[in-house]
DNA sequence: TTAAATTTCCAGAAAATACTGGAAATTGAG
DNA sequence: CTCAATTTCCAGTATTTTCTGGAAATTTAA
C-alpha cells in the first residue's frame, strides 16, 4: 500500500510528536496509519506501507493495544490479525485520558498517599509533607472531577465544553436560587 | 544537604516517573527536590544532594526553565543563582497544562489545519481528510473549553470541580429556564 | 495429524539520549 | 580593571532505547 503526499505527512507528524507523547516513532507512525486509513489494516501492510520490518510492527502494535488505542478485528476469510482504531474520536479522547491518568498520575498519588501516613520527624520532613499534601489535595480534586465526567453521556461533556466560561454565570444563578450548588461534599 | 528517607522517596519518585512525564531522570529529580525543600537551592546544593556533576544540574535547571517550573531567584549578599518552583500548587498546574497543549496539542493542530486546506484528489484522500477533520474539531473544542476556563478565578475552577456531575442538574436547570446556556456559539 | 501461514520471542546491531570533566565565557565585587 | 566565583559550552563516554532478522511457537485449514 503507498501513501498519498497528504497521507504521508500525517502519518511522519505523528511519528515526530511521538516521542512528546511517550510513545516511539513506529508506534506513532504505525496508529497514524490505522488513524487515517478508515479500514482495518494487517501487519504486514503496515510494515510494507511504513518499511518497518515485521517485528517492529508486532511490538508497535503490541504498545497500542496496551494503550486500548487499537483492537483486533478479523475479516471474513482472512487468518491474519487486523486492526483498527475506536471509531469514535471521543472514544479514543477518553481512552487516551484514562490511560495517562493510569500511567502517570496514579502511581504518585499511591506514594504520595504512603508518604503521608508517616510521622515527620524533622522540620524539614514537615515541609516535604506539607507540600506533598498540596500535590495530593490536588490530584484527588482533579481526579475526582474526571471520574465524574466520565459519568456523563458525551453530549452533556460536549454541551458543557461548548458553555465555556459562561458555566461561571450558571454557578451565580443557580447559587442564588439555593440549588444546592454548594455542596460538593459528597463528590 | 541531606535527604531524609521520606523526602528521598518523593525524590526517587519523581525521577522514575520523569520519563512518562517527558523530562529525564535528572529533571525529574531535581524538580523533585526543589520542590520538597521549601526554599530555594543553588546547582551546587542540587548537584551535591543528588550527586550529579555540575553540568549536569545546570542542563537540568535550564530545561525546568523551559517548562516555566522553576524561576530564578537572587538570596541577598550571594552571588549565586538560586532556583524555586512557583509557590502555588495551581499556579504549577496552570502552567503544567500550558506547556504540555503547546508542546503536545499545538504542532498537530497547525498540522491539521494546513491538511485541511487542500483538495482531496483520491478517495484515500477524502477519507484521510474526514478523519483530521474529527481530530481537529475534537482539539479545537477542548482547547478552547481550556482557553474558557483559564479565564475563571482558581476558586471558581475549584468549585466547578467539586461540583462533579451534579453540573448535570444545573445545566438541565438553566435550560429550564431559558438562562441561554444553550448558547454555545461565540465561545 | 500435518503443513502452511502467521505471530511471538530473542540476541545482537544501530541509533539516540544522558552524563561527565574540563575548558571557555561571563559575571560582579573590590 | 582585575580576579575569583560562577555559569555555560563542548567533546568524548556510557547508558538506554530502538530496530532487525531469524528462530521458535502458535494457529488453523484440510
Amino acid at each position: 500500500m503507498n501513501l498519498t503526499p497528504l497521507a504521508e505527512r500525517f502519518v511522519l507528524h505523528f511519528g515526530e510528536m511521538g516521542s512528546r507523547w511517550g510513545v516511539n516513532r513506529t508506534v506513532g507512525q504505525i496508529y497514524a496509519l490505522l488513524y487515517i486509513s478508515g479500514k482495518p489494516l494487517c501487519a504486514d501492510e503496515i510494515g510494507e506501507t511504513l518499511a518497518f520490518s515485521r517485528s517492529n510492527v508486532g511490538i508497535g502494535i503490541k504498545e497500542l493495544q496496551a494503550w486500548r488505542l487499537v483492537k483486533l478485528v478479523h475479516l471474513p476469510g482472512d487468518r491474519r490479525d487486523f486492526f483498527e482504531p475506536p471509531k469514535d474520536v471521543w472514544d479514543i479522547f477518553r481512552v487516551l485520558m484514562e490511560e495517562r491518568r493510569r500511567r502517570e498520575i496514579e502511581p504518585t498519588l499511591s506514594m504520595l498517599r504512603e508518604a503521608l501516613l508517616e510521622r515527620p520527624d524533622s522540620e524539614a520532613d514537615q515541609i516535604a509533607q506539607d507540600r506533598m499534601r498540596e500535590m495530593h489535595g490536588l490530584i484527588e480534586l482533579t481526579t475526582g472531577w474526571l471520574d465524574e465526567v466520565q459519568r456523563l453521556s458525551p453530549e452533556t461533556v460536549i454541551r458543557l465544553m461548548q458553555l465555556g466560561a459562561k458555566v461561571q454565570k450558571v454557578l451565580e444563578f443557580a447559587d442564588k436560587l439555593k440549588f444546592g450548588a454548594r455542596d460538593g461534599g459528597e463528590a
